[in-house]
DNA sequence: TTTCATGCAAAATGTTTGCACACGA
DNA sequence: TCGTGTGCAAACATTTTGCATGAAA
């Protein structure tokens, strides 16, 4: 897929766990091993996650220490404080997702399944940037969330529903 | 203000009350004492606000019954319910805005005094549709939110840091 | 006179905090 | 060694629920 909605793609210089070790340095905090546990699971794979995915993936690795609650908070909050990872919160929850290195995106949240696909939009940022000019704004950041049923999704209830009509 | 951004106005041919009273008619459910006081306190005027706001305005009002707490939140899932009300988290907690009868539209969040400021856009919702189109997506609704800090918040800061200068 | 709605207190949820002990630099 | 980090348990903030009582229709 390479289309105008398409993500690209951006271009680091550092690996993460690179990049958390300057921050923890910077910051006068230690590398331990709890810190390195997270930093491992979360940029083993990319995906959007929220605190109890990961504390269930952390529970899954036999053998290695596990990371308690509290410490899996403090971690997420430190690693978007370092601006390795990007919050949302998404029905109640707080849902993260991987920021450094990865290119900015906003989301279709379905809410029959849950699933978050990506999708990036330059004429939504000249859009917000547009709006904000016109109050005297100064942009931080945005977030756009698009609700509504996947194509999945609604295969999925087209087929439930001719399955009843049948009968 | 009129210009691109600016929000325009809708038709309704009710009331936010007698629509509250067709939609308690359709479920079977009763026109109470609190739901009457919940509308007219809500709809008295047009800003965002959470349930311990409304509680509070609730409580200035003498004489009047109270509403408790519970009722307060049964009633707002209903005002949203029955598309009168549209609700939006922001930092943990709930926040809701007239629906019926006010315009679509989005927000700037400004992150140093909270306060919401809306737009709409037409082109913001040309693009939801063309995402939506390319991904097979069945658009429920949308959410954008920019945050950054407003004009007021800019010169707050501006005089501050220039008083700090001058010392 | 039958439901449905309310208020109270308690529970549930997701997240944060105080503190004693553990551990990295 | 020194001071930061951790885990535990408890606190927290917001919202929801069970249940006995109260009030619409």
């Amino acid at each position: 897929m390479s289309n105008e909605f398409s993500l690209g793609s951006v271009q680091v210089a550092s690996t993460p766990l690179e990049r958390f070790e300057e921050y923890l340095q910077s910051k006068g905090k230690r590398f331990t091993q709890q810190r390195r546990i997270l930093i491992e699971q979360v940029f083993s794979h990319h995906d959007h996650f929220d605190a109890d995915d990961l504390l269930a993936l952390l529970a899954e690795r036999v053998g290695s220490r596990t990371v308690s609650r509290p410490t899996v908070y403090r971690g997420l909050a430190e690693l978007v404080e370092a601006g390795l990872l990007r919050k949302m919160v998404l029905g109640g929850r707080s849902v993260y997702e991987h920021d450094y290195g990865y290119p900015s995106h906003d989301h279709l949240h379905c809410t029959e399944c849950n699933d978050l696909i990506e999708f990036h939009s330059e004429q939504l940022e000249a859009i917000r940037d547009a709006v904000a000019r016109e109050h005297g704004f100064r942009v931080g950041s945005h977030r756009l969330i698009i609700s509504g049923i996947c194509q999945a999704c609604q295969e999925k209830r087209r087929r439930k529903k001719s399955r009843l009509d049948r009968i």
